[in-house]
DNA sequence: GATCCCATGTGAACGGCTTTTACTTGAACC
DNA sequence: GGTTCAAGTAAAAGCCGTTCACATGGGATC
């Protein structure tokens, strides 16, 4: 709350300030504690202190703030991914290794959109594909299993992009199935960071590009 | 009265028949044309031919009947992924990946169900984990997995429980991520059995258990 | 500085949804 | 035949999304 000079006028001389944010960000608390179905638009105007049609100056529609949260989301979850590959630096190992860890910290540290982002939209194939930011996000993914892959000799290198699918369902399935809200957590007392990185260390070894490092990743002791 | 036995009435003497199964399956045909978040009671119990309040006969409320919706969608896709692995024959191997297909074909046949079973259930922590038909999917996976470890030495042998959640993630990534209402497919022109099976392959090589087969899974040419 | 314009917000309304309440019905049992 | 109780109905309250006609006031124009 500390923007004390007047920011919330910036935008242009509204007559409420900028709505259009102060939506996106109510639409981002509700999601977060009523999850993306439980989401109301009412509620966000509630929320945000204007009558129930306010809304519809700023968004076609119910699915296009969800969609405005999802884009904006995959923009961050991009920058992010980004930012922890670093072009592979210090090694590509190492910089994969963030990756998956930046991968889960995302959806931990940003449910909403993350939830909205792989599940509300595109529900029943409406309209999610053309999202420039999304295939951003997938490009990092790609560049950077197209790097690691470089290490192989061309005869037994499988397409990069097949790997950096392999490795998206990867992490998308541990974010998924072991989110803290997910019950599993109990029966695996183990966290999502080691079940991506030790998957991810036996699924490079089996690729070829591990020189023989920690063997399968959960080598007892 | 003559106990003709019929079907339709066989539950107990209801009024309508049997109702509660009728919207079951409407449900099932509602979720699969819009979605799991498009799903309404309300025209449930219309396409039923009752009246909106009748299913509260039969439901708590709306949850309780996608509810159940989960809990048989897991007995089925247990019983699918248990047909499919055939106690590890004819080769553990092979079994597995006769697994994986019938993860991905359960995916394909029946998206109401299995959307239900990882999205809606569970949407905000609510009440999805004493779910025993869920634990008996796993347990499946798990046995699969525990079986395949049999093969590596003990010393280089991981917890088979981490083996099986890698796998799960995998096979659940793939599955949410290239069903086919999403746009991936068309960026990505390879069918998710390819990509779970090369990808199971390439996991299974970096864990030890793989003579040295097909290496990588997409050997060119 | 007065005036006009148009983006932005309001209020009221429609239809649909979920859920509850009080009621009706009719099959099963004695 | 009469009673009972599960199963269905009707009506209503309260929420939501969405649209419409209308109000308002900041900025451009003269």
């Amino acid at each position: 709350m500390g923007s004390s000079d007047n920011e919330w006028r910036r935008g242009r001389g509204y007559h409420h300030g900028n709505l259009r944010q102060v939506l996106l960000d109510a639409a981002g608390k509700l999601i977060e504690q009523h999850g993306p179905l439980g989401f109301s638009l009412a509620e966000a105007a509630r929320l945000a202190g204007v009558s129930p049609a306010a809304p519809y100056r700023h968004f076609r529609d119910r699915d296009a703030l969800l969609s405005e949260v999802a884009r904006t989301g995959f923009e961050r979850f991009a920058a992010q991914l980004e930012t922890a590959w670093d072009n592979g630096r210090p090694t590509p190992l190492q910089a994969i290794e963030n990756l998956g860890r930046a991968y889960l910290n995302f959806a931990r540290n940003e449910p909403a959109a993350y939830a909205v982002m792989f599940q509300t939209v595109g529900e029943n194939g409406k309209e999610l594909q053309d999202m420039p930011a999304a295939d951003h996000a997938f490009n990092v993914l790609q560049k950077a299993t197209a790097e690691l892959c470089k290490a192989l000799p061309a005869a037994e290198r499988p397409p990069s992009r097949l790997v950096s699918l392999h490795i998206w369902a990867l992490a998308h399935g541990v974010a998924t199935l072991l989110s803290e809200s997910r019950g599993e957590r109990r029966k695996v007392p183990v966290s999502p960071e080691e079940v991506l990185e030790s998957g991810m260390l036996i699924y490079l070894k089996g690729l070829g590009v591990l020189g023989e490092g920690p063997a399968g990743g959960a080598g007892p002791a």
